[in-house]
DNA sequence: TTAGGTGCAAACAATTTGCCGTGTT
DNA sequence: AACACGGCAAATTGTTTGCACCTAA
């Protein structure tokens, strides 16, 4: 694996993201630049997006599978890149004041998720380090 | 639409959501059951968890569809459930202390995000009430 | 020249829906 | 009896992949 080359489509997918201030979905970028990429293919879209966010140029939001918690209280989860788990962290002590902080800009909050990205506990005391792909 | 009834299999949903520590996706709560209910359908299972979510009895985490962000800086989204889409509310002042503090419990943090759901600026504006279903 | 990139279509995976018989009330 | 519910299978939707051709380096 040697560096990447430049792919005129890579580029215009990338400044679709950055000109969409909606957050696009793949289908939504592939939307947008259908017009002017008459053959641009879906497949394409997808390969590109994640190959940025591998690079740190884009970030991916949310995963592809919908997970249910009866734990309806406020509290915040742990997303394990080793096993994949989703685990509970307890509640974060600020959690209170999120929901009024962030309504300063107009909008109104019901509620607010906060996820974290790691390693959990089980899998950190495994074993210590190994290449921890992000 | 009146109330609804008893069910026995939402009843065995609800107690295998709740039994399980891994916030269990719908394919998950499905195999769990599937022993004791070899009858028990995959769409049941769906359609029971997205009532009683409804109902708040459960709750429903992530979306469906993954989205990409150009913006790699840590900042925070709303979800608007008026809309559908998700905008930037900026960083929280707080966000930089949020995962050493949940280090505290023996994982490692890489990073966080804190995903707000409620209705935005825009839909806000747009007029005032409505029935808010969350 | 050559490895990465593309388009296309088929494969997969996750979720939803229509239909119709059952069970709760 | 009325209508919510469940099972089943088909349909949708979202995403990935194999393959043959193309293109930047």
């Amino acid at each position: 694996m040697q560096g990447q080359r430049f792919s005129y489509q890579r580029e215009q997918i990338y400044r679709a993201v950055c000109a969409s201030q909606e957050h696009p979905t793949a289908e939504m970028v592939y939307q947008r630049l259908k017009p002017s990429m008459p053959r641009l293919s879906l497949g394409t879209v997808y390969r590109n997006l994640h190959q940025m966010a591998q690079e740190g140029r884009l970030v991916e939001m949310e995963g592809p599978v919908v997970r249910f918690d009866a734990v309806t209280k406020p509290h915040t989860h742990l997303r394990c890149i080793r096993c994949g788990g989703v685990c509970d962290l307890g509640a974060m002590p600020y959690d209170d004041g999120l929901d009024r902080k962030a309504e300063e800009s107009g909008c109104r909050i019901l509620r607010h998720t906060l996820v974290f990205t790691g390693i959990c506990a089980a899998c950190a005391a495994e074993q210590g380090e190994g290449p921890v792909a992000i």
